[in-house]
DNA sequence: CTTTTAATGCGGAGATTTTCGCGTTAGGCT
DNA sequence: AGCCTAACGCGAAAATCTCCGCATTAAAAG
């Protein structure tokens, strides 16, 4: 959906730039406080003050909304932890992660998210984009503890901060439970020991 | 949602089973082959063969279909690994769920039941339910490995269960990635290799 | 076998969602 | 400054969704 005026749009100016931007505030303050059942783009229109219309034309669909949305998360920026160790970088990733989705505003938005994902092609992919870019990004801590000889070079960066992240994304989706610290701990203890233990190495 | 016309309802007999039956399998045969997006309760009326006025009746809306759906899920039985050995109880059962979920209808299942889940607390509650019974089972396997003597007492069963699927949910979910045997054979190494550490271990 | 009544089929009314056409506004450009 | 045109606001039409009321069917009870 062509909800991005800023990239290769031939009117990126202020007027495009802040109806998209209230839009997508709009967007994550209604599914803060009404959930992605919540989410129309009647709603949408009257917390932005944009028009009804404008939504269909611009976003067409609430999966519209969600991926443009995307485009802003994926933007943003997260900061990776660097401590030293891979025992407390993993730890610190773990913490970082949990405490995000602890705002309930956050998790509101990765539900919705989630859900998008599974309705729409576009959301799916645009959703795969950020969090492969984020753990691409993450895993330089695996790759300075193989650098310090604390892992086996075949070790996957990937798969290894992936198995950090997927017990708190598995609570909030799946276990449909609270995200706690403790969970955070737990993920981050068992990533860790299953790095050492060669679990994530390639054959 | 009341579609459950077997548990306490007036008239349980056979034409009301007949019309679940034939709804839940359009729906599952609608997720496979449209997924969630296509999931509407007119298509659903035509595959099934039920009226749509019935089907706004008993179950209302999309996640109500779903959260009938949920409650047959439930009722099905898992076989949980016991071959002996810790090790190879987790192998299995990761193996068991990966190869569940390779199967594009299961998989597109899996999916309208998170959205669902996202849209309603009703499906919420019935999903959460599933799985925590299903973890619950399956923390059988830690419990064996316990009394063998091969974990410390205070291990987590169901943390422990919970990280050998985390995984698979995280590649279908957020990674939006194929489920395959070797992802499987990861979170299966990775929560014996936490497990055996301690990872799992309360306080 | 008859009676009773819950559940379904059916058509359409009412509400909601989605789109369209047209006039207006405001960036971008010379 | 003034023209050009993409993007927006607006109201209403079209399409779709949701839910009635009533007739019919079939399961359960006597």
């Amino acid at each position: 959906m062509g909800g991005d005026p800023q990239v290769g749009s031939a009117r990126p100016g202020g007027r495009t730039a802040r109806t998209r931007a209230a839009v997508l505030d709009a967007v994550r303050d209604e599914l803060a406080d009404a959930g992605y059942a919540g989410l129309t783009l009647e709603r949408v229109a009257e917390r932005s003050g944009v028009h009804l219309a404008t939504l269909y034309r611009r976003w067409r669909t609430v999966e519209g909304l969600v991926t443009d949305l995307l485009g802003e998360i994926g933007k943003s920026e997260v900061p990776i932890p660097d401590t030293g160790s891979l025992r407390s970088d993993l730890r610190a990733l773990a913490l970082e992660i949990a405490r995000l989705y602890q705002q309930p505003r956050m998790r509101a938005v990765i539900e919705g998210v989630v859900a998008a994902a599974v309705r729409s092609p576009e959301a799916s992919a645009a959703w795969a984009s950020v969090i492969a870019e984020r753990n691409r990004l993450a895993a330089r801590i695996v790759a300075r503890a193989v650098e310090r000889g604390e892992l086996p070079a075949e070790t996957d960066g990937v798969a290894v901060v992936s198995a950090v992240g997927a017990p708190i994304y598995y609570r909030m989706l799946v276990a449909r439970g609270p995200v706690d610290d403790a969970l955070a701990e737990t993920a981050a203890a068992a990533a860790y020991a299953g790095a050492l233990g060669g679990a994530f190495a390639h054959t």
